[in-house]
DNA sequence: CTCCAGGGATGAT
DNA sequence: ATCATCCATGGA
């Protein structure tokens, strides 16, 4: 408790390139909370705080700090994977300028899935309103720097629950889909580790398995949770980029042949393309309503 | 008030 | 295969 063992219980981190607040904002996660001059967050079961001062990362508690480097994934090479993307391409450069030290993150299988089961349909801010409701009512409390942070109800919780009680949480339809994908998880119909050596499109097979798992879903978890980055999840904002971008004008682009474009265009860091794209749309079109 | 949101499942062509 | 419709809820 005392200050000096507060100071003892913090690791750093080196983080060139790197936006935390970027990073936590861009909508692949939900669930970060300003605090302290940093962030306040769970990583699966464990409550951490992080604070980026200028290329380093400060982590309490400082053993968590092997896990916060994995699940920032500070060890991608933003410069290779820039590099690899198509920059002749004008919007997407200026979108990848734009998003400059945004990783895209490694994120807990379970909690991935199921918040992006919740996001169908649903604005950035309502997903954050939906995880932080179940946290709070249904997960385990833990305590940082602190602070207190909710850890996302592991899916026996989940599954322990009535859609009754989902949908007072705001998740509306999505209640039953969430109920079923926490009932696969929690009679361990989903083997992590299987999951994890199978191919991307063996990988999305299995997903798209679970109740309100479709394309766009599973490729988000293929992206954040599984490491797949040149998954290319193509949601409303997306797909309107994609339209107006690359298909100026064309009539009938069925949803299919915007999947084939985004693979073959974007190649193997396509995810972190997809991710530009979507954040600078989305940043860009706050900014127009603000005129 | 209306419009729309990091979609998915279903049933009809 | 492609398309239309419905599914709840809240922010803007």
């Amino acid at each position: 408790m005392s200050a000096t063992r507060l100071a003892s219980s913090c690791a750093q981190l080196a983080a060139p390139d790197f936006d935390l607040a970027l990073t936590l904002n861009s909508g692949q996660v939900f669930h970060w909370r300003a605090e302290r001059g940093g962030f306040v967050g769970a990583i699966g079961e464990r409550a951490v705080f992080v604070e980026l001062r200028r290329n380093e990362l400060q982590v309490t508690p400082a053993d968590a700090a092997p896990l916060v480097r994995r699940y920032f994934a500070l060890d991608h090479s933003l410069d290779e994977i820039r590099g690899s993307l198509p920059l002749n391409d004008t919007a997407l450069a200026r979108a990848a300028t734009a998003c400059a030290g945004l990783r895209i993150i490694r994120q807990p299988l379970w909690e991935c899935t199921a918040t992006f089961i919740t996001s169908a349909m649903k604005q950035v801010a309502h997903i954050r309103q939906i995880s932080e409701k179940l946290r709070a009512r249904y997960g385990r409390t833990a305590r940082v720097a602190g602070v207190e942070v909710g850890i996302y109800p592991a899916p026996e919780a989940i599954a322990a629950l009535t859609e009754i009680d989902l949908r007072a949480c705001g998740l509306g339809f999505r209640s039953a889909k969430l109920l079923a994908t926490a009932c696969r998880f929690a009679a361990g119909e989903i083997n992590e580790t299987a999951l994890r050596g199978l191919d991307r499109a063996r990988a999305e097979a299995m997903l798209r398995t679970l109740p309100g798992v479709g394309p766009k879903v599973a490729n988000c978890v293929l992206l954040f949770a599984l490491g797949h980055l040149e998954a290319f999840p193509i949601d409303v904002w997306i797909e309107r980029v994609l339209r107006e971008r690359y298909f100026r004008g064309r009539r009938r682009v069925t949803a299919a042949r915007l999947r084939a474009f985004a693979q073959s265009n974007f190649g193997p860091y396509g995810g972190y393309a997809q991710q530009y794209l979507f954040h600078h749309a989305r940043t860009r079109c706050r900014r127009d309503e603000q005129d």
